[in-house]
Formats: C-alpha cells, sequence, structure tokens
DNA sequence: GTGAAAGCGCTAACAT
DNA sequence: ATGTTAGCGCTTTCAC
C-alpha cells in the first residue's frame, strides 16, 4: 500500500516496538543478550515494516563483509562455470556470498581485484591469472586470504595454492596409452603460457621419455575447439602422422575426435587414441567416450570451500588435489 | 613490511597528507571541485599507503550498492552460466559488481533474496522461479528493479521481464519438420511447471493442428540427459513410432540423437528427425548436427543490461527476444 | 535486560 | 578550493 522509496530502517523499527534501536539489533543478532518478550515485540514489529538489517552498514562496523570475491579468467569452459556454481551453493549455505569477476583480457584482473577489495571482501579466490607483486602483496598486508586455482604452485608467499594433479594425470595418460599399444605420440598444447597446460604436458612427455619412447610430436591448441581442429589436421596430415594424441584438456579432445572421423576418415581408437584432460559430462558420451583424467570439481571445491569457512586460520599452503584415469574407447585399441 | 591488521582509511591518508578528511574524499570523486595539486598529494599519500575507498561506506551513504543480485535456478544448463559471463562482463565494464546465488530448490529463491535485498543491491536478476508475492511486493516497494528471465510473462506487476521466443520457436520448428515431410511426431517435455517449456510445446502443437496433422506424441524428458534418455527410448519402443522429435531443449535432444543412433541404429536425419532448443554450442558440432532454435545470449543479456544501466528509469515491461531457426543435418530427411 | 552514546569510513551540505 | 559538521544504519561498550 505504502509506497516507500528507502527501506525501514532499525530506528523505524524501534519506534513502532517502543524500544530502544539497540534492542532492535539485539533482536536479530544470536545469542545477544535480550528477553524473548522484546525479541518477539521486534520481530513483530520488523514483519509489519518489511524491516531487513542493513548488511552493509553492519559489514562496515564488523571490517568483513560475507562477501567471496570470485574472478573467473576463461568464463567460456565449463569447468570454471561447474566450479562457480559448485562453491556458490556452498556459500549461501554458509551465509556467505559471492561477487563475481570474469576477466576478459589477462591485464584486468588486477582492476578487478582492485574492486573486489574495495569491497572489503572476505577472501578471493581466482580462477585467472595475471595479478600483479603489488596487489598480491597488499592483499597479504590486509589480510584478505587468496586462493588460487590451478596457477603457478609457488605465486606469491602467504597464498594458497589449490591445483588438479596435472603431472600425474600426464603421466598416467601416457602410461595407459602404452599399454594400449599405442607408439607414435603428439601432445596438443594450450596457450603457451598456460601452467596448467605445461604441467599436463610434463608428466606426459616425462613418463615417455622414462619408457624410452621418442618424444611425442607438439602441436598448439591454445584451448580453443577452433585452433584445435586446425592442430589436429597439421598432425595428421603429417606423412609420419601420430598414432595417439593427448590434448591438453577435454574440449580440445573433443574437438580432435571430430576431425580425425569425418575429416581423416579415422576410426577412433583404433587407428588414432585421443585422450583429454578435465573429464567433462561430454567425454563420456557415447558419440566420444573420451578417455581422460578427471579434474574433480568436488574435490577443488571442498578444499576451497574448507579453506573459505575456516575462516582464513589455517596457514597458506598448496594442495593439489587427485584425479583419476578414465579410460574410455578413445584409446581403445582393439 | 609493516604488518596491518586493518586497511587503511581516509583519515590515515589526510594525515599524511596534511589535508582534511574531506579532501581525500574529494580527490577519488570524478568532478568533485579540488585543486589539482591537492589531488595529487593526496594520491600519493593514498598511494603510499595502499589506501582504497572503501566502497561499503559509500554504499551505505548512496544508498546504493552497485551490487547487482543475480539468482541461477538451474546452474548446470550451459545457457545460464553463459548469460552470467556475459552479464559479469558488461557490468563490470560499467563499474557495477554482481552477486551471485544459485538455488538448489526452487523454495529458496525468497531466502535469497531476501539476503540480496539486505545487501542492498541495485538491482535483481532471476534465472529461476519461485519468488514468493510477499517478497516480489517488497522489492517493488522498495523500488528495487526485478528482471525476470524466461518466467511467466505476468508475474507480478513491476517486474521486467525478458524471455527467448518460445512460442514462436515451437512453431518454426514444426513448420520446418513439416517441409522436410516428416508426418508423426513427438514432444519431448522439460519439467511438468516449467513455462519455457509448455510455450515451446504450444508453439509446436498449435502449429501442428493449424496444419492439420495429428497431436503430437508427448514425453517428459526434464530437461535433464538421464531423464531424456529414457523418455527417448520410451518414444522409439512404440509400435507406432514417431519420426520426428521435438526436444524442449538442446540437452535432450542431444542425448536422443545418441539413443537413436547407437541403441537403435538409426540414422538420425533420415529415419528420425531431432531437433532441440537454444542452440548450444554442441548442436553445431558434426557428430550431432543439431536443428535447434537459437535463443540469443548475447540478444538476451543486451536487453537485461540496458534495463540495469538505465538506472530502472524505462517501465516495467515485458521483451521477448527473437530467436533464430538452425537448420543442421538431424532435420534432413534425404 | 535495556537504553544512551560512541563510532565504523565515508559523502554531502554548509561555511569560509 | 578547502575544512567543519552532520549523518548513512548499524554494532558495541558502558551505565543502569
Amino acid at each position: 500500500m505504502s509506497k516507500r522509496t528507502s527501506p525501514p530502517s532499525a530506528h523505524d523499527v524501534a519506534r513502532l516496538a517502543g524500544v530502544s534501536q539497540a534492542a532492535v539489533s539485539r533482536a536479530f543478532t544470536p545469542g545477544a543478550s535480550i528477553a524473548k518478550a522484546t525479541r518477539e515485540r521486534v520481530h513483530q514489529a520488523a514483519q509489519a515494516l518489511g524491516y531487513r538489517p542493513n548488511l552493509l552498514a553492519r559489514s562496515l562496523i564488523k571490517g568483513q563483509s560475507g562477501i567471496i570475491g570470485v574472478v573467473i579468467g576463461a568464463p567460456r569452459y565449463p569447468f570454471f562455470l561447474a566450479a562457480l556454481a559448485a562453491l556458490s551453493a556452498r556459500m549461501s549455505k554458509a551465509g556467505k556470498h559471492i561477487l563475481v569477476y570474469t576477466a576478459e583480457g589477462e591485464t584486468t584482473v588486477d582492476l578487478l581485484v582492485e574492486h573486489l577489495l574495495a569491497y572489503r571482501v572476505d577472501a578471493l579466490f581466482l580462477m585467472a591469472a595475471g595479478l600483479s607483486p603489488r596487489l598480491a602483496r597488499q592483499c597479504v598486508e590486509e589480510s584478505v586470504p587468496v586462493i588460487t586455482y590451478n596457477l603457478p604452485a609457488e605465486p606469491l608467499p602467504g597464498f594458497f595454492a589449490v591445483a588438479g594433479d596435472h603431472v600425474t594425470g600426464g603421466a598416467r595418460i601416457a602410461e595407459h596409452m602404452l599399454q594400449q599399444g599405442y607408439r607414435r605420440f603428439a601432445y596438443m598444447a594450450g596457450p603457451p603460457g598456460s601452467r596448467t597446460s605445461q604441467d599436463r604436458e610434463r608428466g606426459f612427455s616425462e613418463h615417455l621419455a622414462g619408457r624410452g619412447v621418442e618424444a611425442p610430436l607438439r602441436a598448439v591448441g591454445f584451448f580453443q575447439r577452433e585452433a584445435a581442429i586446425a592442430a589436429t589436421r597439421s598432425l595428421l596430415a603429417r606423412e609420419d602422422r601420430p598414432d595417439a594424441i593427448f590434448c591438453g584438456n577435454d574440449h580440445m579432445a573433443l574437438a580432435a575426435i571430430e576431425v580425425a572421423r569425418f575429416e581423416f576418415g579415422l576410426q577412433v581408437g583404433r587407428d588414432l587414441g585421443v585422450a583429454g584432460f578435465d573429464d567433462l559430462e561430454e567425454a563420456a558420451w557415447p558419440s566420444f567416450s573420451l578417455t581422460s583424467y578427471s579434474l574433480p570439481v568436488d574435490g577443488v571445491i571442498d578444499r576451497v570451500a574448507a579453506i573459505l569457512l575456516d575462516g582464513g586460520e589455517n596457514e597458506p599452503a598448496a594442495t593439489i588435489v587427485p584425479g583419476e584415469l578414465k579410460a574410455r574407447g578413445s584409446t581403445r585399441r582393439g
């Protein structure tokens, strides 16, 4: 009925309930020392007015906002979005909130973190590279816990690092491919600067080297479909065509399968082994049956949530979340 | 070096720069009346201390937080996440911020909106159903613009509604299938309560009826892969098997294609027409070549961003964002 | 258990 | 152009 332009304040409620404004505050503070009857009366009045404590004011006093800042560098990649969804669900259950930014160009991360800091976020979760040392230091000085995901293992002191087990995964893929009888290997890399891709490649190559196999061929797919298609073509057009390709992520691997099948008429598995990394949902679909190494969203988010919710009391540390080899038809020789 | 536990305030900066605290505020307010030299000096001092205006305090005064609240009901569905990413990019460019919640069960939307309102969000973008009339009324009273996406066309007065053109899309699919020579149709529905699914079905069925075709068969896939697989099986196991299935979204359609192909040995297109809705990225992949009706993320977000940024000056209204038929191999008879 | 009063860090009049 | 003052809506001593 009444058209109000600004929301009711604690004062309004206090007046209506016939108590002091402080009492209103107490009525909404769990465990505050207040008589049951008073709390009742206050809540009644609040209900009537549609009052809701202003969290901005509370945050201002507490010096903590209850907000977790999240920066996503590659919003197109399903894994990050799945992680975001999982984290969001976890945090809302804990009464925390998630302020999200997507970083288009790498260079903007600094700007976004700057904004986030201005909101006095309780913690930062970075799924993007490009934080400058200056800002990083500030985060530590202002004791804002920062969690990085899949970034350089020793970025800045005082940071939490959570990462998938890329090196082990690469090695497991290599071993699996060897067992299946493949002999001439190739690795399709992500963007040159990607630590993730580097680690996966290293695990793969070093395992092969340890087995006395010659170094894999190499192509760059930039973690993108179009580039991966081009990379696959160049690999398969060679005279010394590889008989197995390990792609730095599933997105590229799915593209590789399609190129092999539809453009080169190869039977994936028998003629050409293909493996990816991350174990996206599509990998298990019968159209692809893509061998992959899982990067468990839940495992990652478990760890992240634990750090976030344990109040930053724990010491900064690096966590490697183990994955699992998912052997499927795309690397089945028979 | 110095270990400070709480960030520097405007006072600290003022002291260091030898000016009043208000001057510091002005130095960080674009267009404020302040001498160039003073601003310089303040910025210098701020830089030295690592000062950053506390946005919570500013928001408290302004009564506006610069935060847009977003609620996502189905965080698993790529469209919503793509929309989120697009919106986030747009908003950060405009200096706004996005507070995200995912709603697991429908019933929690109220709770989330309550939280969001407590943060004095400038606007709400709901990609989830289940807001109670009570809260809806409060949003309007507190003049918080609310944009709903793909929800009932006339939800609450004072709301902005943005939706894809589901009815037209359904009709276009029907017409296309008829032209391709399919004659016995089926519709695979989403969850019973989904307005989106209902609209798509209505457009489809009514167009068919208008052409004198008998009513399509029907199965329910709940917008989920597993359920869609089961639904497809039940449809294809019938004696009077349909020769064309229109699925309420692409996710289900992709599953349907695989069941038809791998379980029933059908050649999709020739033996069975399949169409979806949304035009996900996967639809264009050669493995599927799925006919779909696009639901343009950018078109939707354009409209949403316009509402959000034009300061809620425009009148609440409903917008239908047009899509486009993407005819592909999955409905090609020849 | 409750109220009065002092801020949290900032912006917005109001003076000068 | 700048400093002073008064809040924004809340939490938190501190009396009582």
